[in-house]
DNA sequence: TTCTTGACAACAG
DNA sequence: GCTGTTGCCAAGA
């Protein structure tokens, strides 16, 4: 049963990304559950109000690009402290968030 | 019900 | 790294 709905899980995922860091919508996708609606997430977050004070900026494709005509996402992250490449793409190797996982030592 | 579109992901060239 | 194609699922016309 769905408690909530899909937008509302995704929603909650990504109010939990830390500043400095992103995730992508494959991400936030797998852990809503559905590994297969990375599209649902950008559709949830276009149609995601500023009520809800979510980071949608911190959220890239795959490719730690920005999403299309969002030049504006780029000069937010770069003020939380997330690192770009010289060809203008998010830094994943670095910024990626890794969603509550693992404290791992390393 | 069918077709089109979409803030995507993954693979091939 | 970029472009083209395919697969996925949902909402709208």
């Amino acid at each position: 049963m769905t408690d909530i709905s899909f937008d509302e899980l995704i929603y909650k995922i990504v109010a939990m990304i830390p500043r400095g860091q992103v995730a992508t919508y494959g991400q936030l996708a797998f852990l809503s559950g559905y590994p297969q609606r990375s599209r649902m997430v950008g559709q949830a977050m276009a149609a995601a109000p500023p009520k809800r004070k979510l980071p949608c900026h911190r959220v890239v494709n795959f490719a730690g690009r920005t999403a299309p005509g969002w030049k504006e996402q780029r000069e937010l992250l770069e003020k939380e402290g997330v690192l770009f490449k010289p060809n203008g793409y998010v830094d994943l190797d670095i910024c990626l968030w890794e969603g509550f996982l693992p404290e791992i030592d390393m």
